[in-house]
DNA sequence: CTGGGGAAGGGGCCC
DNA sequence: AGGGCCCCTTCCCCA
């Protein structure tokens, strides 16, 4: 060994004479001789020393080489170091081949030879085969298919198709590895624990933002069930749902759904009491006290705001440097911290000023209307944005057509009110401008305007069986687009599309007037308005009757008495969940009307089955149990004649306060969501007033499928006063309701003492109204003329 | 940060 | 011997 060191050694000094020429070699030689010194210095380390010896008579070859790279091997025939198949070798790299064609190709590394260059565009390779697979970039062959059902992907390379048939298994294998499966999400857990860990977070982050949703649209009371967002009121009924429900129906791996919420609404009650008997709503946000409870619900990442519902699905994705100068909490975007900003009181009015149009696709949010439609416009050709920018663009296009009929009809309903409109006049001019000749459905140019969900891009029906909802989530995750948050956003739009019909009124008085401070006041006008209008045309129905049971025709409501029954009829209905919430749990059917239906033995109504024949399922003691949580008492039920004058009036003054602060909060928070786009009454034609104001009113609330962003802690009441901001303006609005409320059990009286209208035929026009509500609301989705001319006359 | 797809490049093998 | 094909790895980008 030391005298193959030597004989090394004095190799590398008889170069060392030639190594005086370096300066003169090129860089690149020197490269070449140092790797091949370096080559031998390894060999005669490692090498045997007949295999060294053998060496050492060809590195004068070598070492002679002037470039080291030549088609011919430089090492001789076996020479090629652990194989004698490989005569091959390159001199820059020492690697050997099988063929001088294999070592050509290769020296092409060293050299940067690309010979080969593409037809389509100026890019060369050193590989043919390499142009004729980048070539297919520019044919778009793709003719490496995944032969998987529900797949379909072509690649341009087979490697490709290979790594995703790989990706395949590794996503089955994963399904495998993590068969505990969250209800709410979909999500995949390997361990049963965390499975539970996951269910309480998921379960905190959909208690909130259906909370919220709940309260927006169903009063303060109202919970929606975070696992098929059914809507109840009081956690009492919902726990009770949770357990009967979702405890007995889910598996064993998701059975801890129920078992969470429990633990999780007993955790938000925050003593730990069992709050759920006072059936009041979770706060959102609320910080446990309850630490026997708590410690077993993992909390949220420490944000230093505690849980953070709203934060935790948006910031999934996106980072939440948004703050919120009130609590702390941070949003990812500005437009996500405007929608909050309307939960403080000190920055309520913030938001209306900077009153934004989301879209419903993306998260692109506008701060006027144009800037939506010129997103919806420029989009429309987005396969995701297809269905809500020709939603968008639609109804833009029909609001447009309607502030020209409402402006023309309340000027000619002015006019006509003035001088004692008839009732058939009156109808001409009720429906908000729209009259009911035709018959045809103007109002929904879109075909997606009937659809539930269509702002949102969703078109799916909504769905009644727990399966639905299951699938439904599956579905919705299935979407990378649509991140939990926007699946819950889906959600509470499901919701509050379907009970679209009672939005379009303060819809259209927003869209009359959609930017200044001065909006307030005119929506309010134009409300009263067409209140006033109502009032004339029932002062009309009633004087066309001649008195009866010899009450004193003195004693018959005036307009001014019957427009405070029409008044309180509007807030009745804008104040009963019943209405709405037939509607509300759109996607799923109507909770009470299902406990209602199971106390009778009835089996859940399908999906499609619409809701207004499960609100006629509703007893009155259901009612009457709503009225107690609800602002408005009333509704008007083919029973309420009877049970008017046990309103509970001094009820509304105690909730007056807590009503005025919800609803100056909702006002704000639903300011956003209240732009929802108008749907003319096309239908209304042969409605009494009552009727057509219901059916307003199922318009005002329908309207809120245009947006689904805005999702606000409310009372129903103020959902249906959204246009208000101030808290004082609210109660200014609350003590005029209580007005008009007395006003209207006054007029009740008359009415069911002078019987302008039998039962029965109450029950069918105002009585009834969940029926004639819910048709016409069925006939908003489902317009016919047969429909039309069902609807029975009021006179 | 992670998963997935697109694309390029290097090497082996067959004909 | 050389063309062509295939496999594999790696890098980059995007959601």
């Amino acid at each position: 060994m030391t005298l193959d060191y030597e004989e090394e050694h004095d190799l590398q000094l008889s170069r060392s004479s030639s190594a005086a020429a370096i300066s003169e070699r090129t860089l690149e030689e020197c490269w070449s001789t140092l790797q091949r010194v370096s080559w031998h210095l390894f060999r005669c380390l490692f090498m045997h020393k007949s295999a060294m010896q053998q060496i050492q008579q060809q590195i004068p070859r070598v070492g002679l080489a002037t470039h080291g790279v030549t088609g011919t091997p430089s090492l001789g025939g076996n020479a090629t170091p652990g194989t004698d198949t490989k005569p091959h070798q390159c001199q820059q790299c020492m690697k050997s081949f099988s063929s001088n064609h294999q070592l050509v190709q290769h020296i092409r590394v060293h050299t940067g030879e690309k010979p080969y260059k593409c037809s389509y565009c100026d890019r060369r390779f050193k590989q043919l085969s390499h142009v004729q697979q980048h070539t297919r970039l520019h044919t778009g062959e793709r003719p490496y298919k995944c032969h998987l059902p529900d797949c379909g992907r072509a690649f341009i390379q087979l490697s490709n198709l290979q790594q995703h048939l790989r990706n395949h298994d590794a996503q089955v294998e994963r399904a495998k590895n993590r068969p505990f499966h969250c209800n709410i999400c979909g999500k995949g857990f390997a361990t049963e624990s965390s499975l539970r860990t996951h269910t309480s977070k998921e379960l905190q982050l959909h208690l909130g933002v259906l909370q919220q949703h709940a309260a927006l649209i169903g009063g303060p009371n109202a919970t929606s069930c975070p696992v098929c967002h059914k809507l109840f009121l009081g956690t009492e009924a919902l726990m009770d749902h949770m357990k009967h429900v979702h405890e007995e129906k889910s598996p064993p791996s998701s059975g801890t759904a129920a078992t969470h919420f429990s633990e999780i609404i007993n955790c938000a009650s925050g003593n730990g009491n069992d709050n759920v008997s006072g059936g009041g709503p979770i706060p959102i946000g609320s910080q446990c006290t309850s630490e026997s409870t708590c410690a077993r619900i993992p909390t949220h990442p420490p944000t230093g705001s505690g849980p953070n519902l709203s934060d935790s699905y948006l910031g999934k994705r996106r980072t939440a440097n948004h703050p919120c100068p009130v609590c702390g909490k941070h949003y990812v975007n500005e437009g996500s911290l405007r929608k909050h900003l309307a939960c403080h009181a000190e920055t309520s009015q913030l938001p209306n000023s900077l009153r934004m149009w989301p879209c419903s696709v993306c998260q692109a949010v506008f701060t006027h209307e144009n800037g939506l439609l010129t997103h919806m416009e420029s989009m429309r050709m987005d396969p995701k944005h297809q269905f809500a920018a020709q939603y968008v663009l639609s109804r833009a296009a029909a609001e447009q057509r309607e502030r020209e009929s409402i402006l023309a009809a309340t000027i000619a309903a002015g006019s006509g009110a003035a001088s004692g409109i008839g009732v058939g006049e009156a109808r001409n001019v009720l429906p908000m401008g729209v009259t009911n000749s035709g018959g045809s459905n103007s109002k929904c140019p879109s075909p997606s305007a009937n659809s539930e969900c269509s702002s949102n891009g969703r078109l799916s029906s909504s769905s009644t069986s727990d399966q639905d909802q299951e699938h439904d989530h599956d579905h919705g995750l299935s979407e990378t687009e649509n991140s939990s948050h926007n699946n819950i956003s889906n959600t509470n739009n499901n919701t509050l599309c379907a009970n679209n019909n009672s939005c379009n009124s303060s819809k259209m008085n927003e869209l009359r007037l959609p930017n200044s401070s001065q909006y307030n006041m005119d929506t309010g006008l134009h409300v009263a308005n067409r209140m006033s209008l109502m009032a004339a045309a029932a002062a009309a129905v009633a004087a066309s009757r001649p008195p009866q049971d010899g009450i004193d025709c003195s004693n018959v409501p005036s307009a001014a008495v019957q427009a405070a029954v029409v008044n309180l009829a509007a807030a009745m209905r804008m104040n009963n969940p019943n209405n709405g919430s037939t509607a509300l749990v759109s996607h799923s059917a109507h909770p009470h009307s299902i406990q209602h239906q199971q106390h009778l033995g009835e089996h859940p109504l399908p999906h499609h089955q619409h809701p207004h024949n499960l609100q006629q399922q509703q007893t009155p003691q259901h009612h009457q149990q709503q009225l107690s949580h609800l602002l408005g008492h009333g509704h008007s039920h083919g029973n309420n004649s009877r049970r008017s004058p046990n309103i509970n009036v001094p009820s509304l003054q105690m909730q007056n306060e807590s009503s005025a602060n919800a609803s100056s909060v909702a006002m704000n928070m639903n300011v956003n969501m209240m732009r929802g786009s108008i749907e003319p009454d096309s239908t209304l034609g042969g409605m009494n007033p009552i009727e057509a104001l219901h059916h307003q009113q199922q318009h005002h609330h329908q309207a809120s499928t245009y947006s689904q962003h805005a999702v606000a802690p409310s009372t129903q009441q103020a959902h249906s006063q959204h246009s208000h901001h101030h808290p004082e303006t609210a109660l200014r609005m609350h003590q005029q309701a209580e007005a008009i409320l007395r006003s209207h059990e006054v007029a009740f009286r008359l009415a069911a003492s002078t019987g302008v209208k039998s039962e029965s035929e109450q029950q069918q026009s105002i009585g009834g109204n969940g029926n004639v509500s819910a048709n016409s609301n069925e006939q908003h989705r489902f317009p016919t003329h047969q429909q039309e001319q069902q609807v029975p006359s009021s006179s």
